[in-house]
DNA sequence: TCTGGGGTCCTAGGACCC
DNA sequence: TCTGGGGTCCTAGGACCC
């Protein structure tokens, strides 16, 4: 049997490669995915394979920035469909391994919760099962939380395997930035430096109520935690429910005129409800954000009877859009339905924070 | 010609109630 | 006339992840 491990299954450039594997001619090309596969439009980056990485593009980045700096890159539109099938099989492979309990992270990553005297060993196999079945590589990051088998998959890429346990962790981990942590992201290291905080030795060593003012009583410990590779080692299979739905667009011309607005708040009230009805579950809320050329942000939310009338969700919409300043170009428009959940549909599902 | 689209969770501050 | 605290709900705004 031996001990249990938390495996994190992390699919190697999982959107380039597909392209690939459906278009051979592509392979050793710089394939860039993003948008709908035109650089004159307003979109960004979703992939980059690795031979576009060398030149500098990374996912997030504007296309039409990458596209300067890859002047002969092969550029994708993003195909949902053919990643969400990919990404299926995949998963069905981790799950037909022996004794696995699968907890799918995002289209192409999960982690899978063993019980082995061998976790390497169990890596292996199962990288080789994944690539036979899909012709997919898969970097294993191993850990004894979940944390630290999230962050030792990064030393495992490409295709490798990495073992990442309190034993090594301030080892490997303890000179490097705060950045480079699970949930970390630039704001929250800039914060961490101006308290003295830069590399994760010193995040781990640091007492958890010292960063209570700063981040508040949640935050704070548990940034603390994340510093030592602490927290949950539990890996939860529980069918995952959303919250909520939402859509967003962003107009390729900044929208001037009122009635722009009202008709795209119409399409997305339409969008939004139908993945809504496909869950049977009403409506308990509303959410427009706002964002207005070039930058900034601004959301409107409302509480609402609950309710599964599309009519009634479209009035509460334009209800909401009474709201928008007017006069200012709008840039964004994005709309979110809270559902009502049944408390124990998510019950132990933690599928980003609360579980560490 | 800068900055997608789908999510989750946390925090601060005001309103309101007792 | 001036003004307690504690608790909860709601709204707005952030931060982060894939």
């Amino acid at each position: 049997m031996g001990e249990p491990w938390v495996l994190h299954v992390d699919l190697d450039q999982f959107i380039a490669a597909v392209e690939v594997l459906r278009r051979p001619e592509l392979a050793g090309k710089p394939v860039i995915v993003g948008g709908r596969g035109d650089p004159t439009e307003r979109a960004v980056v979703s992939t980059a394979s690795y031979e576009a990485r060398a030149y500098g593009v990374g996912s997030g980045m504007p296309l039409r920035i990458a596209a300067r700096k890859v002047p002969d890159a092969v550029i994708l539109p993003v195909d949902q469909e053919a990643y969400l099938q990919a990404s299926g099989a995949v998963m069905g492979v981790l799950r037909s391994r022996p004794g696995a309990v699968v907890q799918v992270l995002g289209w192409d990553e999960a982690f899978v919760g063993v019980q082995s005297s061998d976790p390497e060993a169990y890596a292996r196999q199962l990288q080789k099962a994944v690539l036979e079945a899909t012709s997919l590589h898969c970097s294993v990051g191993i850990g004894d939380t979940l944390v630290r088998a999230k962050v030792a998959t990064t030393f495992g890429k490409p295709a490798g395997v990495f073992r990442l346990t309190a034993e090594n962790w301030l080892d490997v981990m303890g000179n490097r930035p705060t950045i480079d942590l699970w949930g970390v992201g630039t704001k929250v290291s800039r914060r961490l430096a101006a308290l003295g905080i830069t590399v994760v030795s010193e995040l781990a060593a640091v007492d958890p109520d010292f960063l209570v003012p700063e981040f508040g009583p949640k935050m704070g410990p548990w940034y603390a935690q994340l510093g030592r590779g602490d927290g949950s080692s539990e890996v939860d299979d529980t069918p995952w429910v959303a919250r909520g739905h939402s859509r967003e667009t962003t107009f390729q011309r900044d929208l001037t005129e009122a009635a722009q607005v009202d008709e795209a708040v119409r399409e997305l009230v339409a969008a939004v409800l139908e993945d809504v009805a496909a869950e049977g579950r009403p409506v308990v809320g509303l959410t427009l954000k706002v964002r207005y050329a070039p930058f900034t942000t601004k959301t409107y939310a409302r509480k609402i009877p609950e309710t599964a009338d599309p009519a009634e969700v479209l009035a509460r919409a334009l209800d909401l859009r009474g709201k928008i300043e007017p006069e200012r170009p709008i840039r964004l428009l994005g709309l979110r339905a809270e559902m009502t959940m049944p408390d124990d549909s998510r019950q132990g599902h933690t599928p980003t924070r609360s579980g560490w």
